[in-house]
DNA sequence: AGCATCACCTGGCTGC
DNA sequence: TGCAGCCAGGTGATGC
């Protein structure tokens, strides 16, 4: 669940928590979050390093190390990363605790995932970008890059596959998924089925437009944290854009626009929320 | 190449 | 109340 917005807080919690700090101990608990290298080579490309930079790109977390390679850091569906400062009064590892940082300053980085999805590792693959060649396959970031309509046109143009399919992948941008790809939608008026192919150039504009737009007020709310899967940032705090969502969970409630209930639609195995009176 | 479908996993919800 | 069954979701593999 945790998409861009929610990446970015995390992010921007990771820079001021943890950029400066040495890593003294590595513990991975878990036998799933660490599945591209074995748990003990990750312990040895971490353990001793310091965390030079905290940098995202799409959904994924990149904490550059100071011997030039780069941990990436996935959350996945129900991810989360908490930092948890040193002291006397440490709270107990919350269940699904899988891996533990130990930090110089006496703090923890603790990565915590039920659904087990999320996933560890570290690349010494770097591009000229900074980018680790895992990585090479995603698409541009709004939030990093923008978006212009130039980029989109050719993306979409002749495509069959619906808009919320293309907004979610993450070859032709990175950082979007189910949440957003649906309040993108709703703000441009344009239906989550609608082929990518089916857009005129207006309407492209107004797609890209919606996705910096959206993406941005979210990451100036913190992201959103629903009742499932409750989304919080490194510190254990709350985003509050789940109070702006206009379609996604508000099915049959009146559509905040025009008054009409809002429907959930299917779209592959997936749903998608939206007004089929004021979106076309 | 592009598109659809499935597997992965667990907590929470629904309905019996 | 207890339990079975379903759903949610991102990504990568697989099949058409």
């Amino acid at each position: 669940m945790p998409e861009l917005p929610e990446v970015e807080t995390v992010r921007r919690g990771l820079e001021s928590a943890v950029v400066g700090r040495r890593i003294c101990e590595v513990e991975v608990r878990g036998h799933r979050t660490v599945r591209r290298q074995t748990p003990a080579e990750l312990k040895r490309r971490l353990t001793g390093r310091r965390f030079e930079a905290a940098r995202r790109r799409g959904k994924f977390l990149l904490l550059g190390l100071d011997d030039g390679a780069v941990l990436v850091i996935h959350l996945r569906m129900s991810g989360q990363l908490l930092h948890v400062a040193g002291g006397a009064e440490r709270p107990e590892l919350a269940k699904h605790t899988h891996v533990l940082v130990s930090l110089d300053d006496g703090a923890q980085l603790r990565f915590v995932d039920p659904r087990t999805f999320g996933e560890w590792f570290v690349s010494c693959d770097i591009d000229g970008r900074g980018i680790p060649r895992e990585l090479c396959h995603l698409g541009r970031d709004p939030f990093l890059e923008g978006l212009p309509a130039s980029y989109l046109v050719p993306r979409l143009e002749r495509r069959r596959a619906s808009l919320k399919a293309l907004l979610t992948d993450q070859r032709v941008v990175a950082g979007i998924g189910s949440i957003y790809a649906d309040e993108i939608c709703f703000r441009c008026s344009l239906r989550p089925d609608r082929p990518g192919g089916s857009l005129d150039s207006t309407e492209v504009t107004l797609l890209a437009g919606a996705v910096q737009t959206v993406l941005n007020e979210a990451i100036r709310s913190h992201g959103s944290s629903l009742t499932d899967l409750g989304y919080r940032d490194l510190e254990g705090d709350l985003g509050t854009y789940q109070e702006s969502h206009c379609v996604y969970g508000r099915a049959t409630e009146p559509c905040v626009r025009c008054g009409h209930p809002i429907t959930r639609l299917k779209i592959g195995a997936r749903s998608a929320y939206c007004c089929e009176w004021c979106q076309r």
